[in-house]
DNA sequence: CTCTCTATGTAGCACTCGCTACATTTGTAG
DNA sequence: CTACAAATGTAGCGAGTGCTACATAGAGAG
């Protein structure tokens, strides 16, 4: 026999990769069985109840999700933050990015209904993203650095937003100009790295 | 006994509201019909099915934030982008446009996940919105004009999307950053109004 | 080999879901 | 008043929900 917490990782790793893929919508405790490839009676031996199963998941997508945010731009190379809002819009847009994205969207839209899991697990991805941002941005004075990713945080994800929504172009019109803004901001003289 | 048409309206109305409050998550057609002081079997009797209902309770809304935002802010005042942008973050984060946000928040999500009803309205909200900055942005150029009016939707929208998503305050920090970088763009001769 | 404890299957409970068939009331037209 | 159609109530169906009680299989300990 194979014992209880390996197989629990394994159904975890498969759920998450479900949970990513549909969403949180669809996802009772059957469907989430089958994704995984077990009975729903062996999720809830592996799992407590569904809370558990779910929170289990999304933690682990967002483990994922800053290994794939350190592994698309590395860290060394600090840049203007016009150049690192460009470059963070077409990560947000590209396949492997999208779905993390999606998935935020909900998440955020669970939090502003109150969903404590939700409301925690949004502050990480804030902090994690705001500190992702001022980790690549050129900028030596920490409190205008932390300024600036802040903007890039809301400007970035507000993009996403507007790109989920509508099939218009109107991320493609704000994005050039958001740039352009962004070569005009004062910041300081750049970091000594 | 009253027309149908008129008791459908008034329970749309109620309807509306309570979806306004909580969301699109818990509608079931149960709690839509209490919510309208009627029993589920009417609800099905004045809506051809569940979907016509919440098609129908959306579009309400929709026209109803398009009043409210007219209302919030005249068009005949134009600003600057900084201006307007301080002033429709004020707005939006406000108590009167807060649900809506969330709903919008919602809907977003919605349409990411490839709901067809969402994503109808997803792009009827992102033109509005970019027709209200536009009506309200004291830029000459109209090609211009369209480009800014995007850029705010998208700063307003991240905005709340950060400040919904977190307790954190990245929203303020990015606030003022933005608004002062929007001070220093391009608009071309202001708008002989 | 037996005993025991972990792992897994089967079945089902109580509930909610969207929706419908059928009966009944109630207003109105003739 | 009668006849009929519109409006409303009662009851329930079949499917899906989260979750659990109970039985069984199988591996390791003695």
């Amino acid at each position: 026999m194979v014992s209880k917490d390996i197989q629990r990782a394994r159904a975890l790793e498969k759920i998450a990769a479900h949970v990513l893929a549909n969403g949180l919508a669809k996802t009772s405790l059957r469907q989430l069985a089958a994704a995984a490839g077990i009975s729903d009676r062996m999720l809830l031996y592996y799992f407590k109840d569904k809370a558990d199963v779910m929170a289990s998941a999304l933690v682990l997508l967002l483990s994922e999700l800053q290994g794939t945010l350190n592994a698309a731009l590395p860290d060394t190379g600090k840049q203007a933050p016009s150049e690192l809002f460009s470059a963070a819009l077409e990560l947000v847009r590209g396949e492997t990015m999208r779905p993390y994205m999606a998935l935020w969207l909900e998440i955020a839209a669970q939090s502003a209904r109150g969903d404590g899991l939700a409301r925690m697990l949004g502050n990480q991805i804030v902090t994690g993203f705001q500190a992702w941002f001022a980790a690549r941005l050129d900028i030596a004075d920490p409190e205008r650095r932390d300024e600036v990713a802040a903007a890039l945080l809301v400007a970035v994800d507000g993009a996403s937003l507007v790109d989920f929504a509508s099939d218009a172009q109107a991320t493609d019109l704000a994005a050039g100009t958001l740039a352009a803004m962004l070569t005009r901001i004062e910041t300081g003289p750049p970091r000594s790295s």
